[in-house]
DNA sequence: CCTATATCAGCGCTACTGACATCA
DNA sequence: CTGATGTCAGTATCGCTGATATAG
């Protein structure tokens, strides 16, 4: 994130003025835009905040995937599954949480092609840690109320209905 | 992008679930983790739209940018402004762009430290073409229809509310 | 044979830090 | 001198492709 003053006036509403203008319909443009941006400003937060404990949100939602599993542990396969992300990214994080001595890799005695990555004692407290870091400023979103963010919940799902049945 | 099934279920709203269990109110966090990943769906889909045309959604926006400046073309650091994106980012994009032969470099003879970057005849052509194909997947958000779309977008500008002015 | 799981090498992209040259 | 602009080297992260080993 870079350290900035804020603009006298709101870059996206702009474009959407000029993108009428000159195009059409900026509906779409506005809101896909403006996801981005709000995206760019909730990760680099959640780095910022995470960095002390030594993880990224991408490593600290691998850890909360693995202490929500009954037995603290789950094949790489499902992990890449549950997060939407490619099965080569998820052996990079794992290895990543397995330097960093938050997580074992235990293979799979009954399909011998598989591997669980288990939470250990290190990653619970580093995940416990993390948790309160990331609620003390509220997952970035300390602007909106409940009913707002019931509200937003509720576009999003829509936007990602092709993640999932019902 | 990953080629994937369904879930069978809501992978977010089952974190939820989780998260209420063990944690805390889970508002909070099931926004923020719709936010990722609504942007990781939009931002496959449109580097996968637009990879026909050369360029990707991050230079698209550049492009865009210029075209929306009275002489098409703006200093590098009104682009990093604008754009929310750091200096470097900004001299790597235009490097690509100038590259790709859609862009020029052009330097201020007024103020010798500054460097404009200026659309050209095929960087106007590619502009087109790609907002052609973008507006054909409405941005990724067919979902929603014209009011949702409004309503997401004030949602989204509360939470960036930090980027500028009134 | 075909498919699933995980890994590895390698590439492309973006973000950042720190350093630097240039110039108002 | 101070501060602004842009560039460069180097690092980290993530996403992907293609290939490979192992196993069901």
């Amino acid at each position: 994130m870079v350290e900035r003053e804020p603009l006298p006036f709101d870059p996206i509403l702009r474009a959407g003025e000029l993108w009428e203008k000159h195009v059409g319909d900026p509906s779409a443009m506005v809101v896909a835009t403006s996801i981005m941006r709000v995206q760019q400003l909730l990760l680099g937060e959640f780095d910022r905040v995470l960095k002390p404990h030594g993880i990224t949100f991408a490593r600290y939602e691998v850890l909360r995937l693995l202490s929500f599993s009954r037995e603290g542990r789950l094949p790489l396969s499902v992990i890449g599954e549950r997060l939407m992300v490619h099965p080569t990214s998820v052996t990079n994080a794992i290895d990543r949480l397995v330097a960093g001595g938050l997580v074992d890799r235990i293979p799979d005695d009954e399909d011998r092609r598989r591997v669980y990555a288990s939470l250990n004692a290190e990653g619970e407290r580093v995940l416990r840690s993390g948790t309160k870091s990331l609620m003390d400023v509220d997952f970035g979103l300390a602007a909106l109320d409940a009913k707002d963010r019931k509200r937003l919940f509720e576009l999003l799902r829509a936007v990602r209905a092709s993640d999932f049945q019902g």
